[in-house]
RNA sequence: UAAGCAGGACAGACGAUCGCGGCCGCGCGAAAGCGCGGGUGAGGAAAGUCCGGGCUUCACAGGGCAGGAUGCCGGAUAACGUCCGGUGGAGGAAACUCCCAGGCCAGUGCAACAGAAAUAUACCGCCUGCGUGAAAGCGCAGGUAAGGGUGGAAAGGCAGUGUAAGAGACUACCGUCCGUCUGGUAACAGGCGGAGCCAUGUAAACCCCAUCCGAAGCAAGACCAAGCAGAGAACGAUAGGCUUGCCCGGCCUGUUCUCAGGUGGGUCGCUUGAUGCGGCUGGCAACAGUCGUACUAGAUAGAUGAUCGUCCAACGACAGAACCCGGCUUAUCGUUCUGCUUACGCU
RNA sequence: GCCCGCGUAGCUUAAUGGAUAGAGCAUGGGGCUUCUACCCUCGUGAUCCCCGUUCGAUUCGAGGCGCGGGUG
């Protein structure tokens, strides 16, 4: 993913979660904040309430891919956190994908 | 052909495009890194963490007590609670499967309810003697465990002799126990002789016996780099701490606690191993030896996915390595191979 | 990674290997009251699942499932 880092650290998550703002459909939850940086920087939380490794790795999969085939699509110089629901973990590749592109759209971070 | 039993193998395949983690080579770059090419990249259970071992550190090269685990016999193994082969028992018509399978004639405990009585007994009953009574019967003293119902269990079973009635009191068969002989490494099996049999179950009750067990875990541990700030309290050699829970013994000399401050980066450990596969030899087997051959993940918030097309058993279950092995247990859509048993039919 | 503990009615809980598993709250029916509350009375359980030991298991043993906690 060339414009994108990963975030990595717990307190990076942190910082999201108490300073950003959050949107969230049937899927996913989706947590903004400016970084102040000329990249994106994306973090995916699945807990273990969605399923066991198998299915929580699988929907990490999946986010991360249709976020990387979508990139050049979002503005740049924030810090995304997805959270996914218990939903998800029966979700599709196509479930995925709109759902992310919806919330995107609900927070107009989107070209 | 059908039903079943046992053992093994596989765990969607191929192609295209876009992506990801290591490794190798080349190029650019001071370096970090980037680009291109090649090759490689999750399991039969990777799971649960229930056992065992390697490895590393600590302690000791030392003893006792406590505690824990295992539990028919022999073997395999680095080791095991695992595996193999036997013995005994249980199930099945058979192939075959299952069993925490040492010791309640060491000690202690427990056995509700029912029942006369639960480890010791006479409620009903049977019989004898005496008394009373016309008799039936009643009362007293005694004998008796064959019969009764209860119960998981009622003092070997069954048949006969015997007897007032009965009783291993006696006898045959079966069972039990003891001794002895034979076979077997052993568990055990079989034979012979004796005891007429003073005694149930429970040790997944305490316990006894035999064998084994030092502790912690790769966030172990080793090294490099960066950075910081100390302060207070208690006790101080008749003290404090470490050493396995305790004791003895041993070791160290400042130790412990509280508050505050700093870092939270990198390298190694890290995958060639009690390794896999094939042949041969030994062994009933588990397994061992030997020869050949292969190298097949090593991430550090954690890599295998998505889309399209074709095929099928037709939408593919259970499920993701985190130091590494040997097992056990649990989850699992299905496909397939081999051997065996029984029934039916045909030749 | 390592180590503990727990699971009983809808909820909170009790139990010596021997009940029909006992309470309180809640809930349903009935009574009391003109009505409601209070009160009285009656009812409502897969002892987490499964296999075993035992004459008999909530209790003992093995395995599994779920939940919670400690520690590095």
């Amino acid at each position: 993913m060339k414009f994108t880092e990963r975030l990595r650290k717990n307190h990076q998550f942190q910082f999201v979660y108490k300073n950003g703002r959050s949107v969230a459909n049937k899927y996913f939850v989706m947590i903004i904040k400016e970084n102040g940086l000329e990249v994106n920087r994306i973090g995916i939380s699945v807990s273990k309430k969605v399923g066991n490794s198998v299915v929580r790795h699988h929907v990490t999969r999946l986010v991360r891919e249709s976020y990387r085939l979508h990139e050049s699509m979002f503005n740049s110089g924030l810090d995304i956190v997805v959270v996914a629901r218990k939903s998800a973990a029966e979700a599709s590749y196509q479930d995925v994908e709109s759902a992310l592109l919806h919330l995107a759209k609900l927070e107009k971070i989107i070209r």
